[in-house]
DNA sequence: GTTCCGCATGAATCGATAG
DNA sequence: ACTATCGATTCATGCGGAA
């Protein structure tokens, strides 16, 4: 008989009040014994298909859908109805093409009942170097979003960026007929109040995110920047609430989760990164206190 | 009986000896007649999905599959065995969602034959504005690459793009460990041998395209802007070749097309746009003599 | 001639209102 | 209920006129 001990860490932040739960075990058996729509955001980056098969367990891109299906089948359970999930993948070519594995997922996961609400982009500004015959380097990866309703939290103040120049010099001096609502002159929609712009320096992002990757010297391939999982969580969850990441690697999302008050939840299936993301995690809690 | 006179016009740069034809008609039916593997590249924007059927042309998403499909299968037939097919397309989002033609189409056009060899990304720096409570602005679109064969023409060195401001900066002062291969402090595979960089100024692009469109304020308002063909043109094709684009719209690919000396044939559905694109390239041929 | 500044205009999307 | 239309929102860009 063929016993698992599943082993869980449970971690806490005393002043933030937060806790970090990280578990070593397959996310399936994992997923399945969480409650339903316990999940405020899930980020996660999976092992991508027959990549870094030395490391993570590799899947055949021929398979990977069927290997996934399950995952996000429990993944729709334990969300809530207001969360959202941000999967980040991108598919290889095999054989001189891009595989469809990735849209077969899509397709896929909208039959079990996710809606495919968007699709961002990752543009990776330092991106992996080389050079092919047929192809240039690949520096962009799919950042999806699925969720369970067409309603869901999202706060869009958090993730709010610089504006561009027009914005200041425009707003220096504010005519008279800036001040008060024009639609006269401007036949199709362009209604315009600019004095409300008075003041505001920030606009609202785009769905294309430019982010380099973190490559520096780390013992781990982990791919995302922090940048990444914490774009989506202040976008996507506000303080008090849980991040899951059920493929953690060395941690990097339960790290920016206690960075930013949220309760988060990782789940690994190597030993060697469940260590090392304790390590990590412990690190980044040790410098909140 | 309904006898549909075909309009065609064939314009001739006698300097550059190079022909653009300007097909009235539709695509479909025009393209039945031309020949097996006469085309070197094929570039083209299709009408977008549109539920509004005042708008050009406009085709349900859920039916653009359908649509489109018996259209690709003669692209296929006219393209030679190492040309290329770019399609510059975008799913709308429909009741909360992305619709799904874009990658329906995708996984249809394989089983036609076609190969899917690459996606870029086209970044669009002004993309249109506006604010809703459960997503962001649109600011880029899919740039699908299909080939009939896994070795086709491809002539990298037409695109090359200037280095970046980092490799500028960094190249001044070559620091010790710069100058020798030095695997051991990064990661994974950015073996780098700064010091070969010294003197060159251009480095190969990736698959990531950013540029703004071109809207408004011009005279032709073109629907994605010269850069775009130009770039595909200069890499697919070589001087003399023949570039088609089955919706020509304004004729931007023509004109481009003739600007680097090669042959095009463009086919147009709409009067309208028709006569614009005559005139437009007629302007360009005029001004290459 | 340069530089600066104002302005119209989008391959958009959502929610409310009307038929 | 279900669909068609309309109004509201937003910001980078290039052109043309002004300084």
């Amino acid at each position: 008989m063929n016993v698992q001990t599943i082993k869980k860490t449970n971690l806490f932040s005393q002043t933030a009040k937060i806790k970090s739960d990280v578990i070593l075990g397959d996310c399936f058996d994992i997923l399945k014994q969480l409650e339903d729509n316990s999940i405020d955001l899930i980020v996660t980056s999976p092992p991508y298909a027959d990549q870094r098969k030395d490391t993570y367990g590799g899947v055949h891109p021929d398979k990977y859908v069927d290997w996934f299906l399950p995952i996000t089948n429990e993944l729709l359970r334990v969300l809530k109805p207001t969360g959202s999930f941000i999967l980040n993948i991108k598919e290889k070519t095999v054989d001189g093409e891009r595989h469809t594995y990735v849209i077969d997922l899509i397709l896929n996961m909208r039959k079990q009942g996710w809606l495919w609400t968007e699709e961002f982009i990752w543009s990776k500004k330092n991106c992996f170097p080389g050079k092919w015959p047929n192809r240039f380097r690949d520096s962009w990866e799919r950042l999806l979003q699925f969720n369970k309703q067409k309603k869901f939290n999202m706060y869009q103040e958090a993730v709010m960026v610089p504006m561009g120049d027009w914005a200041k010099t425009r707003l220096k001096n504010l005519s008279a007929t800036d001040m008060k609502r024009d639609n006269s002159r401007v036949g199709s929609g362009f209604g315009k109040n600019v004095s409300k712009w008075v003041g505001r320096e920030k606009a609202y992002p785009t769905n294309v995110l430019a982010m380099a990757t973190e490559s520096s010297n780390k013992q781990h391939s982990a791919v995302f920047p922090k940048e990444l999982p914490a774009w989506f969580i202040k976008l996507f969850t506000k303080e008090g609430d849980t991040v899951l990441d059920p493929f953690l690697g060395s941690g990097t999302t339960s790290i920016v989760a206690i960075s930013l008050d949220r309760n988060s939840m990782g789940i690994e299936i190597k030993k060697d990164y469940y260590d090392l993301a304790i390590k990590n995690i412990n690190q980044e809690i040790n410098k909140t206190i």
